[in-house]
DNA sequence: GACTTCCATTAACAATTGATAAAAGAACCT
DNA sequence: AGGTTCTTTTATCAATTGTTAATGGAAGTC
């Protein structure tokens, strides 16, 4: 389990063992059933997540009370930074879990100290919160000036093989078009 | 010039005059000309900025090699926080100056230092922070789930009168569409 | 296994939007 | 002031997408 913890870190910024060994200790393990709200909007939410196994999504409620997809977290990945996701200590976002998931947390504060103590977790954390806010200004620009099937081609080049583990309808959310408008561009990709 | 930095400030979160003098003494205040891009993609940039006069705007190129418009910035608000717009010391983003455009700005080291020290400015810094993360995720709902004369009115609602002063083809780009659908849209919003 | 519910696909129609061209108006330069 | 360039609007046609309904398949429940 720490092993994945490990990787996950080391291919986004290398860190000694030295410097692994003290978010370790602060790291718990938790499971969480496939449909589960794990993070509610306007909850308390203090920790950071690595995605051991398994997939789940960050979304809003639209004013017509429909799930709008922002992100998928797939094993092996790390959900959106304690810093962009809650404010006040309340989160800003829903997260639920597509699958069965494993993830583990660290407490939010314990590692913001990890990061002003340690220079390679300051680099690993800071590398983080760069990768999500590039992440976010991708998914602006592909919404803003691409086609949906530009944006579905570059879905599956992001999240390869997400497609026939996570339902459609949340997909086509994230991509900011509907279920049957999806359905069409798959038909289309196919030849 | 400093009084309006100080009012940009207590409208986001009210700071004591003593905590102001802190700011003000790292102050400078540079002036662009209309069409100047003052921040480049890739260049160094070091800090952080208050909108005193004028408006600009932040934008990527897009492989056409076309702007793609993220955000606007009006006289009396602050530009995208150093954080979330620049890593390893270079611009993510362009900004350019849409008018004549005065600007009051700190290093951003400097500022950080302060947020460190004062508990007032270190809320004043988190308050901008999470302003710039929600109206980001505004934007991306918005571009995902509301139809484009929606955003149009939304658009109008942010920033009231902007329409007459900045091209339309900027506007048009911030809300996803050609400036042809912007014009018809104009039209049908005249009823 | 039978029934129910949900998801994905397909069809039909309408609405929205992009692409291209042209015209009108505004801004800029000499 | 005249000419040029740029911006905005309008028209036309095609493409894309949303909405609604129906169908087929998969998953869940008893």
């Amino acid at each position: 389990m720490n092993d994945i913890v490990k990787n996950i870190i080391n291919k986004i910024s290398p860190i000694s063992d030295k410097s692994f060994l003290e978010i370790e200790r602060l790291l718990e393990f938790e499971t969480y059933a496939k449909g589960e709200t794990f993070i509610s909007k306007n909850k308390r939410n203090n920790n950071e997540y690595f995605v051991l196994n398994g997939i789940c999504k960050s979304y809003l409620i639209n004013p017509e009370g429909e799930e709008i997809t922002i992100s998928f977290f797939v094993e092996n990945s790390i959900l959106s930074p304690h810093s962009t996701r809650v404010s006040n200590n309340k989160s800003s976002y829903y997260f639920k879990a597509l699958t069965e998931l494993e993830v583990a947390s660290i407490n939010a504060v314990a590692f913001e100290k990890l990061m002003i103590d340690n220079l390679e977790i300051r680099n690993f954390g800071n590398a983080v919160l760069f990768k999500e806010l590039q992440s976010k200004v991708e998914k602006e620009i592909g919404l803003a000036s691409f086609t949906a099937k530009e944006r579905l081609i570059a879905f599956r080049q992001k999240y390869k093989g997400l497609e026939n583990l996570v339902p459609h309808t949340d997909i086509a959310s994230y991509l900011g078009i509907t279920n049957i408008s999806l359905s069409r561009l798959r038909k289309d990709l196919l030849e």
